[in-house]
RNA sequence: GGGCGCGUGGCCUAGUCAGGAUAUGGCACUUGCCUCCUAAGCAAGCGGUCAAGGGUUCGAAUCCCUUCGCGCCCGCCA
């Protein structure tokens, strides 16, 4: 470990004194788990329970035993003993200007990591261009954008790719849609998203009365995967109509896609044809009415089927089959991939995974999970119009946000409260999805998802805006050469307490980034925004004097870096004043 | 029927992977605090058999088993 992280350079100390106070007591190789202990009682605690046993001696005594023998050193102030643990308290100023010295310097990528070599390719969204993205679809942008955020201040490269589904049955009913159908309800006015869903819902009531339309959608099919041109032109243009809808939804919060994958390119380009080819060969594979699939039940996929078919009986392929030779494209521009995916993709995985396997590859993608965001009425559905869609989101968030800055301010244009209404309206949308746990299921409110304070977006940019507010109106910055000096002078409790969770992000940062979690940051930063208002509350800034106004300053800005940074990794931006 | 996930005060939620000190925050409710760097804030109070029951352990929200509730899946859909 380096000590880039401060607070990781305590812990690295830490952990060596125990070791060697361990060793001499005949206890060697044992697992150091250190935690955080409670208010007051040090900053990293070892619980000595474990030891009881090998040691023959109390945890209590086993605990003063080792206390007793550890000299502060380093970054170690003091150590002692209380009911079985062994508490380590940091040195404050060392911490203290080490932080600050990093925070000062690194600026905007104070948190981040050491550069690493893996190049990461992390798919998400990746949604049928047949309508508007509603507020279930968007928990997938919402924690893949996070989570590229995150990794690439950890010192992952990291690049985002959005795999346009533009092959398969839905696209088809669609397109069929926009060929046969006059719609009276299209509103040329209408964001092409929203437009072209009345044709993709035409359509499909249409094919649920009518066989013979049914039929003709097949055929659509069909023509598209043996490339008629004409099926093809009207299918990629109606396609990225509707995409280009969708895209603008998420840059409205912040969301920009790198790269681009249409699935129609890997069937033009024949790798379907060789995924097929080599499937075929394997020992696992039979066929059923000219369909052929592969018999899965010794790759640990259980239920009432363990067939999965990869091509039908005319031939064509299927989304997972065509997803498989995606994933060999993907796996060759990539040193990991990473997919974010609904719940409901979970056996689809299972099963690629399993056909990986069988064509012989050696790569197998990560997946983040997550379960879907549903109304209080119940689940969304598209063609019953129960949904609520990002951008019904977006404007409602803004026009709550603008009365909400509008009660507050006086003193502020209107172009200036509509640009702060922007940016709280849609970071409240974004926090509120990514402080929660993938795998949890939401349930959709509009109170709390557009709710302005106590664990919320608005709550850590306010903290933001008011260190702004300090720094602006001390009419200068901190440098990092006054750091170690600054540290010394920080010794009231509400102080101390920032700088520890400041001296924290990079390890926050990194945590996240291996874990593939984006929620822990978000309540990182809510931690932090609510020291930095109790700091803001209890220390006088502006009215101190002298060295310690420097260090006040110095810590004042470093805090602002940890929030502002956190905030982008969250993909919230960071007003300067609100 | 089978598989996977979730279940923490009235509501939302952290902690669960690597078991440990009085279970984390927020919303709502009650009560204080703007002559003081933005009150989208701070402080105090109220409120919990960590779904239920067994087990392992010195110790379980956390690990194991059973049950219940909710979600998702078991398509020649995507």
């Amino acid at each position: 470990m380096t000590a880039r992280d401060p607070f990781t350079a305590f812990r690295s100390e830490v952990e060596d004194a125990l070791r060697t106070a361990l060793k001499n007591r005949g206890a060697e190789g044992t697992t150091i788990v250190l935690e955080r202990p409670p208010e007051g009682m040090g900053d990293l605690a070892f619980p000595c329970f474990p030891l009881a046993k090998t040691l023959r001696k109390a945890p209590n005594a086993i605990s003063e035993d080792i206390a007793s023998v550890l000299e502060p050193s380093g970054m170690i102030e003091k150590v002692d003993a209380k009911g079985g643990y062994v508490n380590f308290h940091v040195r404050l100023d060392r911490l203290a200007g080490d932080t600050l010295e990093k925070a000062l310097s690194l600026k905007e990528r104070y948190g981040s990591g050491e550069p690493r070599d893996e190049k990461v390719l992390l798919e998400h969204t990746s949604v049928n261009p047949t309508g508007p993205i509603h507020i279930g679809r968007a928990r997938n942008p919402i924690i893949g954008d996070t989570l590229a955020r995150i990794m690439r201040l950890a010192g992952y490269d990291v690049t985002t790719e959005f795999y346009v589904n533009d092959v398969g049955r839905q696209v088809a009913t669609m397109t069929w849609g926009v060929k046969n159908l006059e719609v009276e309800t299209a509103d040329p006015t209408q964001k092409d998203d929203h437009r072209f869903v009345a044709y993709y819902r035409g359509a499909n009531e249409r094919a649920d009365a009518d066989p013979k339309v049914l039929a003709e959608i097949d055929d659509l099919l069909y023509k598209l995967e043996h490339g008629d041109a004409e099926t093809v032109r009207l299918n990629r243009e109606t396609s990225e109509l509707v995409l280009k809808g969708m895209l603008d939804s998420l840059r409205h919060i912040n969301i920009d896609v790198d790269q681009f994958t249409w699935e129609s390119k890997l069937v033009e380009d024949g790798s379907v044809d060789k995924v097929i080819s080599k499937l075929k060969e394997s020992q696992y594979c039979h066929e059923e009415e000219g369909a052929s699939y592969l018999e899965l039940e010794s790759f640990g996929i259980s239920g009432r089927e363990t067939k999965w078919v990869f091509t039908r009986s005319d031939g064509t392929s299927l989304y997972t089959t065509r997803d498989l030779a995606y994933h060999l494209d993907k796996f060759s521009r990539s040193d990991v991939a990473i997919n974010i995916l609904g719940e409901d993709q979970k056996l689809g995985m299972q099963q690629l995974a399993a056909a990986l396997a069988i064509i012989g590859s050696d790569r197998k993608p990560e997946t983040v999970f997550y379960a879907f965001v549903s109304l209080p009425e119940g689940r969304m559905s598209t063609r019953k119009g129960t949904v609520v869609t990002l951008d019904d989101l977006i404007e409602e968030a803004e026009e709550r946000a603008y009365h909400e800055v509008k009660k507050r301010r006086t003193d502020l244009s209107e172009e200036r409260m509509r640009e702060i209404a922007r940016v709280v309206g849609m970071g409240a949308l974004r926090y509120n999805i990514a402080r929660i746990q993938a795998e949890k299921q939401i349930v959709f409110k509009w109170e709390e998802a557009l709710n302005f304070e106590g664990s919320s977006a608005p709550f850590v940019q306010y903290a933001h805006a008011r260190a702004c507010s300090i720094l602006r109106k001390a009419g200068r910055t901190a440098t990092a050469s006054s750091a170690a000096s600054a540290a010394t002078k920080l010794t009231t409790y509400h102080e101390q307490q920032l700088l520890k969770l400041v001296a924290m992000l990079p390890s926050v940062v990194e945590q996240c980034a291996e874990g593939r979690r984006a929620h822990p940051l978000a309540s990182y930063a809510q931690e932090l925004a609510s020291q930095f208002n109790q700091f803001y509350r209890y220390v006088p800034v502006l009215k101190a004097e002298g060295e310690t106004l420097e260090a006040r300053l110095a810590l004042v800005e470093s805090a602002k870096w940890a929030l502002g940074n956190a905030l982008n990794c969250l993909g919230l931006e960071a007003p300067e004043e609100m």
